[in-house]
DNA sequence: TGAATAACTATAGCGCTGCTAGATTGTCAA
DNA sequence: TTGACAATCTAGCAGCGCTATAGTTATTCA
């Protein structure tokens, strides 16, 4: 039965190009652009097969988010320095995960911001979710007793750094220091 | 002049009765459903009348964004047991501003999420949101040299705390740990 | 007081959205 | 070749933000 497999393998391919296509436009003109209308058109079908591949709109995005964990991970990973001390670390991993926020904001938009449908913290969290936390316990561990609530904390800071930045509430101007700042309170042994 | 008086007064009466009805139909059914039709029909006035009041929909929502910081700030300043140390106002804040991003998330949705046209860290900044940030900067400033960048990093703190929690990215069951902990490293000498 | 003017408000419509029922086309087994 | 099934498209619904235009009402002046 290699004709059902090649038919498999097709919807899969034609569902990436989807998900391409979704990243494109919101990297290109914000995720208001993105409608479904545009999308088939993209991606060379009519309206309705999308929705043979996503249950509607929310759901594409969602995809589009995943793939952003999947890059994240090891983004935050390989921005560590060879030979960083465990605070070089840190802030290593702080301002890579900003760069990421502020040179991919659509992308980032779909992991953290649109609804997506994603689940957190649960049984069903996908891997690449785990290792994008992971790449952060890694190094708010070893300054802390409880790791969880720490990397949590840490996580809550770089997400909000982001997002008030992204959204002029703070001033763009004193990224570093900011971050010189939580990097300091964060990588003290208590 | 009597009239024209008058006919000013009626006019913000209607302005405030708009701005009324977007927060009550967002908290009760999310701002997807605050539509200019539905708020016509609100304020018994036809859906033009409301863009004699607001240049678009954005605007609605940066006006209840307004007075949301018009009570954030109050609210910040009041949760502050009498007599309470340094450490303990600092903690009290965060809890305060927690409680209400959780008991107002549409209030707080359009203070800090949605698309609004408002201004900060700016010359025209409202007065109510400088005072928000004073009310947490008065917690920060005993404990950190760099008073402002400290407020700014502590408020995105609270506000990743907040959003994370809010999408489900944390474990709601440990909010008072990390309460605990992001406050623990604020309030340390530095 | 009655006509002219200005201010206000409603009707109706544009182009767009997410989504779907039903018709149509293409593919493959009997 | 034909019938069945799957894949796909056409066309449409109800709703959206927003606005041009028409009509009504209130105010002003002769």
């Amino acid at each position: 039965m290699g004709i059902s497999e090649r038919k498999e393998r097709e919807k899969a391919e034609r569902e990436q190009r989807i998900i391409g296509a979704a990243k494109m436009l919101a990297e290109k003109d914000g995720w208001a652009s993105v409608t479904v209308r545009r999308l088939a058109q993209e991606i060379e079908y009519s309206q309705p097969v999308l929705y043979a591949h996503f249950e509607n709109r929310d759901a594409i995005v969602g995809a589009v988010a995943l793939e952003g964990f999947g890059e994240l991970g090891p983004v935050l990973r390989s921005s560590v320095r060879r030979g960083a001390s465990a605070v070089q670390a840190m802030e290593d991993v702080a301002m890579a995960y900003l760069n990421f926020a502020f040179e991919r904001p659509a992308l980032y938009e779909a992991m953290f911001v649109l609804p997506s449908g994603l689940r957190f913290a649960k049984s069903d969290t996908p891997q690449s979710l785990r290792d994008t936390f992971g790449a952060m316990m890694a190094v708010v561990e070893p300054f802390c007793a409880n790791a969880e609530v720490a990397t949590e904390a840490f996580w809550a800071t770089l997400h909000g750094l982001a997002e008030l930045e992204r959204h002029g509430r703070i001033r763009a101007a004193f990224r570093k220091e900011r971050v010189a700042h939580i990097v300091d309170m964060f990588s003290r042994r208590s």
